[in-house]
DNA sequence: GAGGAATATTCCCGTCAAGGAATATTATAA
DNA sequence: TTATAATATTCCTTGACGGGAATATTCCTC
């Protein structure tokens, strides 16, 4: 049954999970940014920050515009709604009605034993 | 100015971008189960099961209750919550006003040079 | 208390990813 | 075309992490 389970990309998250990533992504909520406003404002080394950006180009997180000399970074909205859908499914687990079903586990494993 | 926006624990993204504990986790949501029952369902070791879910309880995503010999692991919704209320905060990027905001730059640069 | 099941921990090893430094690339302007 | 700014790429080194195997720990049963 089911199947409608949302595929997190586990690329995105482990994409995300680098601090200086996450850094970036959090920058780029603003608006849109060139790599050495990013570098900038971050205290990043270019080179750095141009791998950095890579990793989230190739996972679609970012993309880029060239603008003459330049490279205009932002974000993308697919992977941030595909894990808003991932987490909604986790709905029932937020809302805690687990306590009771552990409790219940607990209950038929006692039986279990007799 | 604002502050509002959610503290993405960084350590359960990374907690979560290792395949084996994600699927942990997709295990653990139909409900609590033994470190043995997981380590069958998913094909994996003893020793590497009990370290990944280390890994995942040091990280609040997952809790323990000894029941005798055996040790049941379950989701705690505090971590999901918080991914919830941070992506949450991603709205605007996921309607995708940006595409706008980004010609809107555009223009602007296109500006400066004359 | 001895044996055995369930789980945790330790040690070792191989891999991989991130930073630093240098260099390559692309585009602009003169 | 040469100089320069902006960015990308490469090479190297190091540290963290995951798996495998062995062992320690805890708890139950007899």
């Amino acid at each position: 049954m089911s199947g409608k389970i949302p595929d997190v990309n586990m690329t995105t998250l482990s994409a995300l999970s680098e601090p200086n990533r996450m850094n970036i992504v959090e920058l780029l909520r603003e608006g849109p940014l060139t790599v050495g406003e990013i570098a900038d404002q971050l205290g990043l080394r270019q080179p750095q920050t141009s791998k950095h950006l890579k990793v989230l180009s190739d996972n679609g997180i970012v993309e880029v515009q060239a603008e003459a000399n330049r490279r205009i970074y932002k974000l993308r909205p697919d992977p941030f709604q595909a894990l808003d859908s991932w987490i909604q499914s986790f709905r029932s687990v937020m809302q805690e009605r687990f306590d009771n079903l552990d409790d219940y586990l607990k209950e038929l494993q006692n039986k279990e034993k007799s």
